[in-house]
DNA sequence: GACCAATACCTCGCCGTCGAGGTATCACGT
DNA sequence: ACGTGATACCTCGACGGCGAGGTATTGGTC
């Protein structure tokens, strides 16, 4: 997960790691705040694996800042990972709005439209948070228990927006 | 997470793990399954820790079923949950859904409303996934990336949505 | 009678992430 | 000259969760 925001944030442009950390906090972190001792591990892991390179700037600022780059096998694996993405990325929400943020490195229309279709497959599923044996509930079987009745309100128009979006992106994209 | 969501279905019913495995599947798991292997262990500790008692019921179905019964000191822990959540489950929208499924156990409107009022400030802050110093990013600021776009039209959606249902629940609380 | 799927529970090794600590430099106020 | 805060990077122990394995029983099929 952190390590495909680090790929999509690199391909955007070469950045050092604080202000790697500061772009992936406002996108995830918004919402699943990011430790340094999970960033800083994780790009020397990119390193070893010639994801990325390293070139330490010194002088101008406080510290030396080590100024990431992506590797021609950095960028290739961002776009493996867009092209195929694990069933993770497009079912639970924080991981698939990452995807989106850098869908758009995926320079391939027919492509960038088949991970649309498979959200969209995954959205228009009969899904739900509660069931009766194989009966999904709705916000009607929860009459006194407004707290529910707001999860399915919420779970609805989300994914009603959602829904119309895909449609007409992949309108756009197969014209 | 996991522990959180086995207190709170445990609170509705006693259930065997089974059960509690394609109840939690169902409300996290939709988003992120749940591994059996995640399951067992965290049913242990939390009997360690006296939140559940287990009663195994042998006969009837294939293997011997345990029987999961939520503890006074397991009631009490979730409350203390549900009264003063963790930062993580007021920002993160997979554990925010969870701690609405349970939030009516918390039988206090006072204190109901004052979670509410929590994702509500959090919801109302100015924030955005992408930032150019400290001026955050808007929409019209990608005119060329639709996936871009696409994240905001739907991230703006839910909010308004969630937001309206937010207000909506906090008057009729304090009446 | 043999086989297989479904039910139900369990173990173990691995990995990503967290949190609390630490180091060093520069800019700025007093 | 001194302290403080911001910048920038790093280490290490602990923990939650995953995935691949395993066991045992029941019920149905060939």
């Amino acid at each position: 997960m952190l390590e495909f925001a680090i790929l999509g944030f690199l391909a955007d442009a070469p950045l050092h790691g604080y202000e790697l950390r500061r772009r992936v906090a406002a996108l995830t972190g918004h919402v699943r705040p990011i430790a340094d001792g999970t960033l800083y591990p994780t790009i020397k892991r990119m390193e070893r694996a010639d994801l990325l390179r390293r070139d330490v700037q010194a002088g101008q600022t406080a510290a030396p800042r080590h100024v990431l780059t992506l590797s021609a096998a950095g960028h290739a694996e961002l776009r493996r990972q867009l092209r195929t993405p694990d069933e993770l990325f497009i079912t639970d929400e924080n991981r698939w709005f990452t995807l989106l943020a850098f869908l758009h490195h995926l320079d391939d229309p027919a492509a960038q439209g088949a991970v649309l279709h498979r959200r969209l497959d995954f959205l228009t599923q009969p899904a739900s948070f509660f069931w009766d044996g194989d009966r999904p509930l709705r916000a009607d079987d929860f009459p006194d228990n407004p707290f529910r009745r707001g999860l399915f309100r919420i779970a609805t128009a989300t994914s009603r927006t959602e829904i119309a979006w895909l449609r007409e992106m992949l309108t756009a994209l197969t014209r």
